[in-house]
DNA sequence: TTATTAATATACCGATCGGTATATTTGCAT
DNA sequence: ATGCAAATATACCGATCGGTATATTAATAA
């Protein structure tokens, strides 16, 4: 081995991600990374079979960035309640100052590949069923636990959830402005406080 | 004139928009375009000055369409929480037996646009108004009419309404199934009974 | 110190991109 | 019938794309 490959092959995903995320797959070019990087496609190419498998890395790195600082905010809090409301917090001060440039990777990913990514789309499928399976288990804890109601349904609520934080990223992104964003979060926290004990 | 550019117009928007609508702005070229149409680069290049007026222009016509279609369902209807209904019987149509393929034309070029094509940007921006101002305003007539309970936040629920659908049609189509989708049908339509008076 | 080899850099490939300049065709006015 | 102008077709442009073959560099083992 020689110059640290490790290194090289981090420096890639760590300057891809980015610029996939705010460009997209097609958009994104080889020389895009080569310019972020400083490095040459040589080295990309002699890390990565080709521009798919730069593109998964880069989006598995997205996905673990978001669902840890996310499962951290989780964490920190005790009840059902108030980790659902973490969780909306999260996503806020995600749109206003995102760790992530570009917006939410799973969203972005969602739509870029539904129809034309294959290799993209078993992966998205798989982070949402993460992100929708970790919001089934609080809501289905806080019953066990006596923090949400009994005939809350665990599985219907999650949907709503997660697909309303998705949908209302994509509007206040557009828009450029946390106000639309703002009006769903105080909606949803009332739904939260509904099924709440 | 000659040979009817009103015609070639028509057939050039009828045909791009399916193709921009599933691949995207950037990887849907203009040899895509004359593939589809069976007409050459000089007849397009001869009725819109770019590819980007050609986007701007199928764009327009999938809003048109779609927004067309959600009136005629929500005119049908007399009550404001029936029209609720009507758009999300609609959208759940929508995504079994899509109108246009690839989608929802506002959702996916919201996502493409936001960052990287600002011509669509803003109109992605003024559709999305145009829509949440039907929805906002068929609520605000349900208050003025005595079918929706005086206290409901107009902004707050249609924020809430849009923002949702957006998200069920992203996750769904992802997810290549309506079952997401309906668990939010359900959740949505209970949101409406509860606001209705 | 030197040979070896893995890692990276360089130079190049064919294909395709958006766009344009020009040739050709078509319909219409005369 | 014919000339003209508008509409479309054809041929081409430079740039850039993803990818590869090969040269160069750097770390390690001897």
């Amino acid at each position: 081995m020689a110059r640290n490959p490790e290194h090289t092959k981090e420096l890639i995903i760590e300057k891809a991600l980015p610029i996939f995320n705010t460009k997209g797959y097609n958009a994104a070019s080889i020389s895009d990374i080569t310019a972020a990087t400083g490095i040459t496609k040589g080295a990309i190419y002699g890390n990565f079979k080709n521009k798919d498998e730069v593109a998964t890395a880069a989006f598995e790195r997205g996905v673990e960035i978001v669902a840890g600082a996310l499962a951290k905010r989780v964490r920190a809090e005790k009840t059902a309640p108030d980790k659902l409301i973490a969780i909306m917090d999260f996503y806020e001060e995600y749109l206003n100052d995102p760790p992530i440039p570009g917006g939410c990777p799973v969203l972005n990913s969602s739509i870029e590949a539904d129809d034309n990514l294959p290799f993209l789309r078993s992966r998205v499928i798989r982070s949402i069923a993460l992100l929708k399976d970790s919001v089934m288990k609080i809501i289905n804890r806080g019953i066990m636990e006596g923090q949400v109601k009994r005939d809350v349904d665990a599985e219907e609520f999650t949907n709503f959830f997660y697909a309303t934080i998705e949908g209302a990223i994509s509007v206040s992104r557009i828009e450029g402005d946390s106000r639309s964003f703002d009006f769903v979060k105080r909606f949803v926290l009332r739904q939260i406080k509904d099924i709440s004990t």
